[in-house]
RNA sequence: CGAGAUGUAGCGCAGUUUGGUAGCGCGCUUCGUUCGGGACGAAGAGGCCGCAGGUUCAAAUCCUGUCAUCUCGACCA
């Protein structure tokens, strides 16, 4: 089976770059996977979208489970004051919630804030559940919405309301805390890498870009198709932070009271964004495998004659029972038109029937990442089916890898950094770490400080811009 | 939150300058013919023109306000 070479989906992409945006926006509505919702920043999660995010939701919360954390619920309703006590401890808070006043036509008499992230809840509840080293580490997760006051949105991207997924954990020791903050951080990797075909790069935020309640964040960045960056997820170490703000506490094994360390790790519905903008060209989405709600669309081909519809439901059931998601379009439309439309929903795999390989005994495929037709026996359809959707996850992998190793650009002074970035780069360079450095980068050219490597082998001693001592290795680029 | 643009049938739009019976394409319904890359014919259904005020004999059209969406910034625990 050949592959498109990367020269051709450049190409791909160069069609769809001109209006990004635009593109975006349309395929998330057209293809049905959402919609507005009548209140500011909402978005209905319809059924096509809502599948996919089920099967992002199921694999990951195997990822989670397997690494020893539990599920929990906490409630969305949290008294204001638990958020001043967050604030008189973090710099930089600024509690842009929702505010819920009354209930009913009672006026309430502590204010409640709509949840925007459970810590302080959680941290409230921690403090009173643990007491002995025997207690830790802690280790849970939730499923869950939050909302926030966001002043531009975008379906899946930015939203007022959305929904994610919250670990947060206590361990008695700060190596305990970071080596969980990291290994987080890597479930996630992996689970981008092999569920959504997403490569990502990893590293520490800088000081400005970090969560404001956490001693260090930790982050996980895509590229985009036009070449913007996308924050996937974060992993939080948090120190003592909150669990002095809410006085947790436990009596270690050497009989002194100590606050735990704590860490707090998330993905979003924003995944939906990423696995959008990070795959798919110009006809319209292209769904990895793994999360698919369609793995494979069977469409018959001159159903009304004899035997072709009989045909294609046996062949369904084939791949149903090969563990296969299939669905077969029966519907009154001409073949053209199903599969532009199946295309255009992103669907991997096409399978058409009609008469003349049923007397061959055959089926044509067609495969949404290369647009590959291919003849293929229905002996062993099933195993055939299943190694060539493991085919289009790597193949769709590769290609965004391609897109983002080629679209890194090692840079040494700040002219070359201009042009890199407005090269659609992600731009890899030494920084002194000042965030009034970091800040005029910004404002000459858009782009952020995005994540600092895990390796830091310096690739220069000069800061990119101000020329000074560089202290860290960092990537540069723009983002959503 | 700032600048700009747009709200008319499910979707995409014309009509607004110059006030006077609500239009087009696609889609939708029914019947028939079609079916290997967005088929065709015939007959139908569907809108108090984003919302609220105002001007006028009369408002999709003029005025005021408001809400929403898009683009670009700022913001973004």
């Amino acid at each position: 089976m050949g592959k498109k070479n990367n020269a051709d989906f450049v190409q791909e992409i160069a069609d769809i770059d001109a209006d990004f945006a635009g593109w975006y926006t349309d395929v998330v509505i057209k293809t049905e996977m959402v919609d507005y919702g009548p209140v500011k920043g909402t978005m209905v999660i319809r059924p096509y979208g809502y599948a996919v995010w089920e099967n992002i939701q199921r694999q990951l919360d195997d990822r989670i489970k397997a690494t020893g954390h539990k599920n929990t619920y906490f409630p969305m309703f949290i008294p204001y004051s638990f958020l001043s006590k967050e604030a008189e401890h973090v710099e930089g808070f600024a509690p842009e919630v929702a505010i819920v006043t009354h209930f009913g036509k009672e006026e309430l008499s502590e204010k409640l804030v709509v949840r925007p992230t459970s810590e302080t809840i959680i941290c409230h509840m921690f403090a009173k559940w643990v007491q002995s080293y025997r207690d830790l580490p802690v280790l849970v997760n939730q499923w869950a919405n939050v909302v926030r006051c966001e002043k531009t949105t975008r379906p899946f991207l930015r939203t007022s309301e959305f929904l994610w997924q919250e670990g947060h954990t206590l361990h008695a020791t700060e190596e305990e805390a970071m080596e969980e903050t990291l290994k987080m951080l890597g479930v996630y990797e992996e689970f981008m890498k092999n569920v959504l075909a997403i490569p990502v790069i990893t590293g520490r935020k800088s000081e400005n870009e970090k969560f404001a309640g956490a001693g260090a964040t930790y982050t996980m960045e895509a590229m985009m198709l036009d070449g913007k960056s996308l924050q996937a997820g974060t992993s939080h170490y948090l120190s003592q932070n909150f669990s002095k703000a809410f006085d947790i506490k436990f009596l270690d094994k050497d009989g002194t009271l100590k606050h735990p360390y704590q860490t707090s790790w998330g993905v979003s519905t924003r995944l939906m964004g990423a696995l959008i903008m990070a795959h798919g060209d110009k006809r319209g989405l292209a769904l990895p495998p793994r999360v698919a709600p369609i793995q494979v669309i069977i469409v018959p081909v001159a159903a009304h004659k004899e035997g072709v519809l009989d045909k294609a439901y046996e062949i369904r059931d084939e791949l149903l029972n090969s563990g296969v998601r299939v669905e077969i379009d029966t519907r009154d439309q001409s073949v053209g038109w199903k599969f532009n439309e199946w295309e255009m929903k992103g669907v991997p795999l096409r399978i058409e029937i009609g008469p003349r390989d049923i007397e061959n005994g055959v089926v044509m495929t067609s495969r949404r990442d290369t647009h590959e037709k291919d003849t293929v026996s229905m002996q062993g359809l099933g195993d055939t089916v299943k190694k060539i959707l493991d085919d289009i996850h790597e193949n769709m992998y590769e290609k965004a890898k391609a897109l983002l190793m080629s679209h890194i650009v090692e840079c040494h002074d700040f002219e070359e950094f201009k042009t890199a970035i407005e090269g659609k780069n992600f731009v890899k360079a030494m920084w002194c770490g000042c965030p009034e450095c970091e800040a005029e980068i910004k404002a000459l050219t858009s782009a952020t400080t995005r994540a600092m490597p895990f390796d830091q082998t310096p690739i220069g001693d000069v800061c990119v811009h101000c020329g000074k001592p560089a202290k860290h290795v960092i990537y540069f680029a723009k983002s959503y």
